[in-house]
RNA sequence: GGCGGGGUAGCUCAGUUGGUUAGAGCGCGGGACUCAUAAGCCCGAGGUCAGUGGUUCGAUCCCACUUCCCGCUACCA
């Protein structure tokens, strides 16, 4: 039986450049992406842009152009932070392509059809720059114009005619489904505020604009184009061609096994989308996840502060790999966490050059010396080596569960465990003392060379592109980096042969 | 205002279904070694587990109150 995962990023406004949260959601949805591959999954991974709203049909305008030629040019930004990021995503979605725009009228007319949408009017303060609704007493008045006193930013009156989506039944309907499904939202502290605010109520919602003309249209009404969520969040079912719901990539991929997203659109997330989707009869996802913000030091990043971090000035800098691991490791997931470049080189240094680098450096280097590069024959293992083997060997389903609970902290931290274990039992074995024993020197240096081995594929998924450099030492390739190769405490053929390997991460000098 | 989460070593965080000496990493001090990116290994210093009171034979862990931080939400208007 094929087993089969979906995973979904937001889908990023690209109004502005890329920044650190969008290349954390990225990169997190791309390590669990890894890992289940590696578990020999059928993996659907998919980002995009969501390109419609004001916001950006007034920069187009100002800048004369085309609003979806804009678009294309955002757009493509966020396609090369991909890349950048090295994301293995099978997909990109982007809300102005025909699939999507087919998809959201669609899905629009079946909810129209089951009388869950209908014609009414809006009024309130409206900023564009927020895309956000304000209450009269958020407002207040500052050199003569309107401003939100919370935002800060200019808001303007608006009223008018909107259609609107009954979420207001679907209260107890929603109550009901967390019950029975206890971990759709997660973390549990996430899981708690979208309970106490669905119980407080909820309020139909407006999901039509005639203000402005850049989005999807209202299949029945020309003057109207839907508004944001009942757009963007279809996004997740239009990559697998809804409305044909009988083709393959549908069944076999939705419900989505995870949408990542960050906590600020939880709401959107676990309260309006599996509204949606219940009220048009289709089956809500099983789980979204709300990991938290990553800050420079302890402030939000922001302009004014002069504190941003820009991801693609990390990567340029210190390397994506160094990026990825950091993300994975310093941040406690679930929690928001913080990234200054002082705490990023002493990671790089500490983890990533001392422990696992110089750890392939020693043993590969050990073995030139006195094997001249060929794996070990005639090796017996005693207790303490399959002590280090089996401790990943033994824990392969323990790992799983880490991955499939998004627990990526304790995931990537085990790993750093098995390192120290594995730096320690080369220590202990004082293999440089043991020339005269030869297989007791030969399992030391096998033993050293599974290991490494092990944590490596391990560390794909995290630091992908350095795991396979390391692999490639023992010539390995892609087919043979899984699950069923890691349990294996012999997989590495004596007298085959093994290549140099040169530094993995330099030592950051902190004087420079 | 209501609801929720949290305050544990200099820093970042684990943990305890209540039970003799509370953990890790980083940083700091010392030691032995030499295969290695002056890396790795060992030892050590450092905590009244936010405060007060209660339950208990016994509380960092349970309860109450206080205080501070954060999130969600409401409203005073």
């Amino acid at each position: 039986m094929d087993k089969n995962f979906f995973i979904t990023t937001p889908i990023y406004y690209p109004s502005g450049k890329p920044h650190m949260g969008h290349a954390y959601s990225s990169i997190v949805s791309d390590v669990i992406a890894r890992f289940k591959r590696l578990d020999r999954y059928n993996v659907e991974f998919l980002t995009g842009t969501d390109e419609h709203g004001l916001k950006i049909q007034r920069a187009a305008e100002e800048k004369g152009l085309d609003p979806k030629k804009f678009c294309d040019e955002l757009s493509k930004t966020f396609r090369d932070l991909s890349k950048t990021l090295n994301l293995s995503n099978t997909d990109f979605i982007r809300t102005t392509e025909d699939r999507h725009i087919k998809s959201v009228q669609n899905l629009w007319k079946i909810l129209e059809n089951k009388n869950q949408i209908y014609l009414s009017k809006y009024s309130g303060w409206y900023s564009v720059s927020d895309e956000a609704f304000y209450s009269d007493n958020e407002i207040k008045e500052e050199n003569g114009i309107n401003i939100s006193s919370i935002s800060g930013s200019k808001v303007e009156w608006v009223e008018e005619e909107s259609y609107f989506f009954k979420l207001s039944e679907w209260e107890n309907k929603l109550l009901k489904f967390y019950e029975e499904n206890p971990k759709f939202i997660l973390p549990d502290t996430r899981r708690n505020e979208v309970l106490s605010f669905v119980k407080g109520g909820l309020k139909d919602l407006s999901v039509s604009r005639k203000s402005f003309s850049w989005g999807i249209k209202v299949p029945s009404n020309k003057d109207h184009v839907i508004y944001v969520w009942l757009d963007a969040l279809t996004n997740y079912i239009s990559a697998l061609n809804y409305p044909d719901t009988k083709n393959n990539k549908y069944k076999n991929y939705w419900p989505a096994d995870l949408h990542m997203i960050g906590k600020d659109i939880l709401r959107f997330h676990a309260v309006y989308w599996p509204a949606f989707l219940l009220a048009a009869d289709l089956p809500p996802p099983k789980r979204v996840y709300g990991h938290g913000w990553i800050l420079s030091g302890d402030e939000k990043m922001s302009k004014s502060k002069g504190n941003i971090l820009d991801p693609l000035e990390i990567v340029d800098k210190y390397g994506l790999d160094s990026l990825r691991f950091y993300l994975l490791k310093e941040v406690s997931f679930g929690n928001d966490g913080s990234i200054t470049q002082e705490k990023l080189e002493s990671c790089i240094n500490s983890d990533l050059a001392n422990n696992y680098g110089n750890l392939c450096q020693r043993v590969i280097s050990f073995n030139e010396k006195n094997y001249n590069l060929l794996v070990p024959d005639n090796i017996n293992f005693e207790k303490e080596d399959l002590k280090l083997l089996n401790k990943v060997s033994d824990n392969i389903n323990t790992l799983r569960s880490y991955i499939d609970n998004q627990e990526l902290s304790i995931y990537s931290n085990f790993i750093i465990d098995c390192l120290f274990e594995a730096n320690k039992y080369f220590n202990d074995q004082e293999p440089w003392k043991k020339k005269s024993d030869v297989v007791r020197l030969n399992t030391i240096v096998y033993v050293s060379l599974e290991i490494i081995r092990k944590v490596s594929i391990l560390l794909n998924p995290i630091i992908p592109d350095t795991s396979l450099k390391v692999l490639d030492i023992f010539n390995l390739k892609q087919k043979d980096i899984n699950f069923d190769t890691i349990k294996d405490n012999k997989f590495l053929k004596p007298n085959s042969n093994i290549k140099k390997i040169g530094i993995l991460f330099k030592k950051i000098d902190k004087n420079d």
